[in-house]
DNA sequence: GTTAATAATGGATTGAAATGGAAAAAAATG
DNA sequence: CATTTTTTTCCATTTCAATCCATTATTAAC
């Protein structure tokens, strides 16, 4: 899956648009679809993905639904991802309007720097800033564990 | 696998592109394609392969899929391996686009000198002086590990 | 119900950066 | 030392991204 990849800095227009560059407009144009899921990501980006890809995630759904009536756990799952997921179309500028609510939410203004990440089958909109804390977090993450594997391969006592 | 060894210090052009000498672009062009992946690693450089080379040693993701809405950690995997990776062509001179960020991330300027460093089944480009500390990180640790080995030799209560 | 004001949308233009080619310089080879 | 190969630098072209502008839709006010 290397249709979706990369990093790169770009901004929103002042209404809040985004613009995707040749690359991404050809992998979304790739579906068959200018149809696009935005789903607004509790750690705090906003994913947009092709339909078709959506739709793969759909067992994980269905498996919450038939919890439906006997779980509340169930339901506000349904209704979290309900109200953070929306549909939307690429204009044939490879535009896309980004719902203020959405924006609100990930910190992203109108007219504002953000960072466009490849995340394999769709990619996300991050606010440069909040992009910058998911990143060193995630580093960080795997350089602490390279650090282990550098201490364990001199722990002799785990050879074997 | 002789193909991608051997270190040698070279500099970016103005734009930020990098040229392969004559051995290293018949070494990718062998592989019958001129894509390759690029990958910025953690620990500091920008990792160049083949893309056969590169589905070997890409990680599986369509189990991660299934936990998209599910699970913060599928996600973050996802994102980590999406970002830090791009596709690129080999220009039939070829010259080969580093992406802005990945330079960043790395310490490498368009103009300034770096090493190219051979990994077996793809290169590598680190600016000169992050080259340095990880070289010196490494032998230490080789080092070190000798030592340990050497007294674990003497220690013979250990030995089987 | 009509008009005015505001926001959203789509298109086009411009300036800057990326790209590819080739000349000039350097190095390797016989 | 001459020739060939390789590397580096420069330049023209193309492409792309950001901005601006005109049109349409939506809302608010009267």
């Amino acid at each position: 899956m290397l249709q979706f990849c990369g990093l790169e800095k770009t901004q929103l227009d002042a209404s809040g648009r985004l613009k995707l560059g040749a690359r991404l407009q050809q992998s979304f144009a790739s579906y068959g679809s200018s149809t696009v899921v935005l789903y607004c990501l509790p750690e705090g980006g906003i994913g947009i993905y092709p339909i078709a890809e959506w739709q793969k995630i759909k067992p994980e759904l269905q498996e919450i639904q038939q919890q439906f009536t006997g779980s509340i756990l169930a339901r506000r799952r349904m209704r979290m991802i309900g109200s953070m997921t929306s549909k939307e179309n690429l204009s044939n500028q490879g535009r896309i309007t980004l719902p203020q609510m959405f924006r609100e939410m990930c910190g992203i203004e109108a007219g504002s720097e953000i960072m466009l990440v490849g995340s394999e089958f769709g990619i996300e909109v991050w606010s440069s800033d909040r992009w910058q804390k998911e990143m060193e977090l995630m580093q960080q993450h795997t350089l602490e564990k390279g650090e282990m594997e550098m201490s364990a391969d001199l722990d002799l006592r785990d050879d074997r």
